[in-house]
DNA sequence: ATGGCCTTGGTACAAGGA
């Protein structure tokens, strides 16, 4: 079973390359951030026609999440329950037995500001949410867009960007809080290529550079843990033409 | 050359992203 996060960057101008990667990578299933659509112009007949069924949650111009699956998805839960939040940034849904949620966790901005308030606020009803709800399923995956450099292997530059988005204490700590719930990041259970970035800016040819960030992640659970054969981060799509800022990351799960 | 952005809404350029 392969599972896949990918924020898209606007999935009304990323949707060929979505059918592209779809095609060429076969994924179970797919989350996907920043649609950037509301939920009536939400490409649904075009990712049927390609094999994989949709539940979406999106807004106007801002956030959005998708989860495709080849078979079908049940119990589906938009945003996080008790949480209120005007911002469509949570799908989760069971299929083929996983719990998989899907998040694409708030930018923050800057230390100190409104935004980064709201993306504490966020993070801590995340914690207590998923704390609930790996009781109830103990087969699951977390992966989206976290906007967290969880450590300094994780950033290109760790000495100019300290305390910054990002890179703060209190962003690392609430990744280490996941962690507490008794989930792993999929990535570094393998071996990798230091230097391994998800996202790069679209400025100052940071791809060209590979000055990126590793901020798109998959956590899984203790009880999936001993299944993971594989997790990477897939760089080709960041080189299409028009690409998304960044790149899918995906884990394969035995079974 | 030692730096160079992209998307949305809306039709100029501000806001947000990371």
């Amino acid at each position: 079973m392969k599972l896949a996060t990918w924020n898209v960057n606007s999935l009304g101008v990323r949707l060929p390359q979505l059918l592209d990667w779809l095609a060429a990578q076969q994924p179970d299933v797919v989350v996907l951030q920043e649609t950037k659509l509301t939920d009536d112009k939400f490409p649904q007949a075009e990712i049927e026609a390609a094999g994989w069924r949709s539940q979406w949650f999106g807004q106007k111009t801002y956030n959005g999440v998708a989860l495709l699956s080849r078979t079908e998805a049940s119990d589906v839960v938009r945003n996080i329950p008790g949480f209120e939040d005007p911002q469509a940034r949570v799908i989760a849904a069971t299929v083929d037995g996983v719990r998989v949620v899907g998040a694409y966790f708030p930018n923050g901005q800057a230390p100190g500001s409104d935004k980064f308030a709201y993306k504490m606020a966020w993070l801590d009803a995340l914690r207590l949410w998923l704390r609930a709800e790996l009781a109830r399923h103990p087969r699951l995956v977390l992966m989206g867009d976290y906007n967290v450099a969880p450590e300094d292997r994780d950033v290109f530059d760790p000495v100019a960007l300290a305390g910054t988005i990002h890179c703060t204490d209190e962003e690392r700590a609430h990744f280490q809080g996941l962690l507490g719930l008794g989930l792993m990041d999929a990535f570094r259970l393998f071996e990798q290529a230091p230097r391994s970035w998800s996202w790069w800016d679209y400025r100052n040819l940071a791809f060209r550079k590979n000055q990126g960030l590793r901020i798109d992640h998959i956590l899984v659970s203790q009880a999936l843990q001993p299944a993971v054969t594989a997790c990477q981060v897939d760089k080709l799509p960041r080189k299409n033409e028009r690409p998304s800022d960044h790149a899918p990351v995906w884990v394969e799960l035995t079974g």
